[in-house]
DNA sequence: TCACATTTCGCAAACGATTGCATTGATGTT
DNA sequence: AACATCAATGCAATCGTTTGCGAAATGTGA
């Protein structure tokens, strides 16, 4: 292993002082310097194949140029898109993102917001938040955070959300315009922003359109996942034999929820109808198409790192509490007029 | 913001000099004091609530304890897993990892390279090298480092990898054993270990069952892209209306091949069987269901993680250059036997 | 030509932790 | 009792950079 190459090596081929080339080569410290000397080193530097210690930069600055992103699990579709619209700004303001993964355990959320701040981050995009997570407020005391995707409430954390509200409400507004009167409904976790927002606005949707609410055509998944998608839609399919159509607060749930269709040998949406939240990728080569809510899952992660920027340059500076995306409808084959017959 | 709390401050609050803390709080050096003062020290330290400055140390040491994990692209549902493989050892041995997406843009590799060397990380897995890859050839006497899924031919780089050759022969095998004599195939691009490995393996099997190659069945991707396989597969089925099958370097050609065939209003598999690569996550929920290849993508990260780790504790450690891992043909819809009916 | 302002650069102290070496005090040996 | 031995801790240099301050060199005006 070569031994790198420091500004003091430079600053000995140059026969100037270790502090004249520091300043040579950092863009706002070159001013007082002549440009004679400056280009000098410059060359000399990219000669000797000079490559700052960004370890040693930070000691002395207190910056160390990265930042943490926290995730629940970049193995789920949702967060490689946020992933990438985090690095999009990021990348281009000379920062570097330590990735994490808390697979939605609490223990491991704090213990890895823990060696984040032991690592000296610069600040924290967290897309892992629980609706009244402790230990991330308790951080955001020591180091600017931005919340993607989802929210911590009241807890001053800025955070950028999708317009889950009116995702709910449009989709549901969908289905009752194809006719659907009896709409069963696969809840979001209430531990969650998404699922708490989504839910209430299931709930006033359908107060909104005077339809009945009862507990037997709404359930709530414990998790974002296929399986409970499944399993909470066995049950409402069960209990609720008469329901035309099945809203789902997320994606997977209505995959599961598809399945569960599947396999009582029914269909989608020729007998039951189903919508999804977030339109994933890839979930439009699964049949029937699911008639879901896209969100801009990209972008969510730009702002969300647009505004961290902000904010790690001039912790003083105000960004917005909540930045809400729009959201869309994207139709595909999963919604049917509802089929009453037989 | 608050201040942090450094080794000096806990030792001026337990009448101790730096260096005794320094000494407590690491277990190799604790030896060398008595535990009457390594308790009194730790305690105090978890009290004050005191956490280690990772860059300081870092300085110091010249381990940054963190590794660079460098892919094409985490929005491809390939990687995930990998880097969750990579990462469930790195988090044990106290790592953290820089994850950053290269998008396959050579010049985006060198550049992001460079960077991981001036962050100082202490190792790096590379999942997204070509196969004749000068510049991770010439850092890799700067820090040690570790492919995963591909490799640099001849460079001495350790590399985890697919079993590919026998991947393609055992589905190849498949094809001809349900009857299919006239196999067209989308190939990888030359310029990846997999490609080459890969579209190699194809010319031997076809030699091996005494079948013909012509130009024209045989085709090759420029990118592992649904867009690639879809015009690929155009290309072959029109030159070659008379192909029974056709085998694809990797899932996502594959699933172009498919949404190809379905355009000429053939089926998968009634009218053409198809096989894929990877066995990616998601793609047994896309109709018909692709039979492929199914590598170990977790442990393929997993594995190369441990060899890094390795390296990184003792450099002078062997490791073996080339780790396969087995693959096996997993049996879904997309093949059946031929129709050469009409 | 002198006093003074400016530009250009060097000096040295930080940043927080680690570690080889020196020092202290206690213990053991003869 | 004198001295060697060893365990426990302190001292100070060090990692590579940044930056406030001061010194030297240069320029300016009268």
């Amino acid at each position: 292993m070569k031994k790198n190459i420091t500004i003091k090596d430079v600053a000995k081929e140059t026969g100037v002082h270790v502090s004249t080339v520091s300043r040579a080569l950092s863009p706002n410290a070159r001013a007082s310097l002549s440009s004679e000397v400056v280009e000098r080193i410059k060359n000399k530097a990219a000669q000797m194949g000079y490559r700052p210690n960004l370890v040693a930069s930070g000691l002395r600055t207190n910056r160390t140029m990265t930042v943490g992103i926290v995730i629940p699990d970049i193995t789920n579709s949702l967060f490689p898109p946020i992933v990438r619209g985090v690095e999009s700004v990021l990348e281009e303001a000379g920062y570097a993102s330590i990735l994490v993964n808390t697979d939605g355990d609490g223990k491991r959320e704090e213990r890895l917001l823990d060696l984040l701040l032991e690592r000296g981050v610069d600040g924290i995009i967290d897309a892992a938040v629980t609706s009244q997570d402790k230990k991330v407020t308790s951080i955001y005391e020591r180091v600017p955070i931005i919340t993607a995707n989802r929210m911590v409430f009241g807890s001053g954390i800025p955070a950028v959300i999708n317009d889950d509200e009116s995702g709910i409400k449009k989709i549901f507004n969908l289905l009752v315009s194809k006719g659907h009167k009896n709409i069963g409904y696969i809840g979001g976790p209430e531990r969650l922003s998404t699922g708490e927002i989504r839910n209430n606005a299931f709930k006033e949707a359908t107060a909104i359109n005077g339809l009945e609410l009862n507990v037997k055509n709404t359930v709530f998944a414990d998790k974002y996942t296929e399986e409970e998608g499944l399993n909470c839609a066995d049950s409402i399919l069960s209990n609720c034999p008469n329901v035309t159509a099945i809203l789902c607060a997320n994606d997977r749930l209505a995959i599961g929820a598809i399945e569960a269709v599947n396999s009582k040998n029914l269909k989608c949406p020729d007998n039951i109808s189903i919508t999804g939240f977030n339109d994933t990728p890839m979930i439009d080569r699964i049949p029937p198409g699911l008639t879901t809510v896209r969100i801009l899952q990209f972008d969510v992660g730009r702002i969300a790192a647009e505004l961290l920027v902000k904010k790690m340059n001039d912790p003083s500076i105000p960004v917005p509490e909540k930045t809400i995306m729009p959201v869309t409808i994207v139709n595909r084959g999963s919604v049917s007029i509802p089929n009453t017959g037989n």
